[in-house]
DNA sequence: CTGTTAGCGCTTTCAG
DNA sequence: CTGAAAGCGCTAACAG
């Protein structure tokens, strides 16, 4: 690989090894005149140096574990964004594994994790009901674990998730606020907690302000299929007649706009919609589309930080704790 | 870390250290007793083998670095899920570089990881037109890389892009093929060279059919203010009144879609939609709108299978070569 | 088939 | 202030 180390430098500028390696890293007990020598081949060599020896020799990696079901969605990326921003501050490195939803895969993946090739993990689980042995080895090795949106309770280190069952709650709120007597909630699929949480926001905010669940007011958009779930959609619509509708992804509140436009209802007059949005495309849509925010970006940031106070001090792993943050709600009434 | 390595299972087995080396990567001159009792107290105690340690000695760190200027971005997200996708078939492991379009970043990075810390480099230049002294650097220590996206197309190796020209050419032509006179392209800042590439191809096709270009027919869509950018478009189909749009990306195309929807034009009777489209949520809105797809995900999955042929091979680094990947566009007709 | 030995490139005592 | 030497955990000649 490289052929210009330690070892060269030393012998070109007739200093032992380890006043090398001193000098390189700013050591108080060099001369200043050495380390400037010293430095200043360095940079006309281009040294760089090796990582894989510095850690093993340090037992120390400089490098975090991202463990994430998948990285083409918007809510994961911003979140690795924000982490990544915060990694680089501290001069870290980030591996990323995808698990791709497959419980077997974040398995080995931890127990790969565990050899000590990286100083931490943050991690948002391939599932929140399987068996979490894996993860509990990892926070015996005293290797720092943070988890952040898909959480698993009972392995005692730092958790962060969103708000997302007061989120809905609050959104389900302002919609019946609004004076909806009728509100729709679009959901997906129940074996996704923040699915279920989503539900029963909504639920409990009706059922506190005196309306009853309708279960033909929840439309299930379990698949992938966009025409099948604006078909669910449409028919809701038009069979339920609801006066609010409350989404719990960005996606079916499209199809629900679109629905509204071909049955020529007015929105927000005849059906106002509210909707959890990370693109935020909603709103670029139809200037009276509400949405829910989550702070993802500011998540990956948080998660990082607790990691790195975690590092910084003296590797004793994290204690239990859990954050919720708090999405941003932005109410938008305007008819056009 | 982890307490127990090939020398406290060498000590727990009576066997010597390299005995155990070599039954846990299965070689051929172990006995097949000796191989299972190795195997068998490994997996007993969890042993996971020291990356770092392995990696120094066989100088080979099978990881893979991927250097992109984002990362919550449709694009970049879908392409490094590709690259992961064929690196954890490779038993390799993916280490992301943000350089968040920072050259300075991007300089270090690549100085970073000459150390020999990545066996490839999957990169995505953060500017076009600076100087790439450090990926020629790069190149000679014959440390393979494959651009891809953003390129520099004097460094000799393994490029691949998508057929941005080609497609917005062709998208062009067809909606010059369905009648429009006056076709308006909606456009990102001419800083990228992406941007440049795709009005290239619109103002190719106008001239080659017989159409000439209108400087007041390209809305120019410089920032990053949603509001600002839909004045512009708004503006130029009230006062231009096209019979056509070409838009290079999607965000975009929306804008246009919820303008023509204010101005009570019809689409595609009196508007006609083409547009550039990662996100997929154009066509949900609206049945008529075409897209061009790049193959994001696909050129993730080219760009590593190239690199690993590279590193299967000969370490020889990879020959100068240019692919470019086709976009797939998608032509809605439909007038519901 | 198995063991001994010499490092990979670096950090870090321990001696001067 | 500087150098010699040990060793991080593992692999790979080289010997048997």
């Amino acid at each position: 690989m490289s052929e210009v180390n330690i070892k060269s430098l030393a012998a070109e500028l007739k200093l032992s090894i380890s006043t090398v390696s001193r000098a390189l890293q700013n050591s108080s007990e060099i001369g200043q005149n050495t380390k400037a020598r010293v430095i200043a081949l360095a940079k006309k060599l281009n040294y760089q140096p090796n990582h894989y020896a510095a850690g093993l020799r340090r037992k120390q990696s400089n490098t975090i574990a991202v463990v994430v079901p998948e990285v083409a969605d918007n809510f994961f990326s911003l979140v690795i964004d924000g982490i990544d921003k915060v990694a680089q501050t501290k001069g870290y490195h980030v591996l990323i594994f995808l698990t791709r939803d497959d419980y077997n895969k974040e398995v080995n993946f931890i127990r790969h994790i565990q050899s000590g090739r990286v100083d931490g993990v943050l991690i948002s689980v391939s599932s929140e009901s399987k068996d979490n042995e894996h993860l509990h080895e990892l926070n015996k090795k005293s290797i720092p674990v943070v988890f952040f949106d898909r959480v698993f309770e009972d392995i005692p280190t730092a958790k962060i998730t969103t708000d997302d069952y007061k989120a809905s709650y609050k959104a389900t709120k302002h919609l019946i606020d609004q004076g909806c007597k009728r509100i729709a909630c679009l959901a997906i699929p129940e074996t996704l907690l923040i699915s279920r949480k989503r539900v029963q926001g909504y639920m409990d905010a009706l059922e506190d302000n005196g309306l009853s669940v309708d279960k033909n007011l929840i439309g299930q958009c379990d698949n992938n299929d966009d025409e099948i779930n604006y078909k669910i959609i449409n028919d809701l619509i038009e069979q339920q007649k609801p006066d609010g509708v409350f989404s719990s992804i960005e996606k079916l509140a499209l199809l629900t706009y679109q629905s509204c436009i071909n049955l020529k209802l007015n929105i927000p007059k005849d059906v106002k919609i509210i909707s959890f949005s990370s693109l935020k495309i909603a709103p670029l849509l139809h200037p009276a589309l509400s949405t829910i925010t989550q702070p993802a970006f500011e998540m990956g940031k948080a998660a990082a930080n607790i990691l790195f106070s975690a590092l910084a001090e003296s590797k004793t792993g994290l204690k239990d704790d859990h954050i919720e943050m708090e999405s941003v709600i932005v109410i938008r009434e305007s008819s056009q």
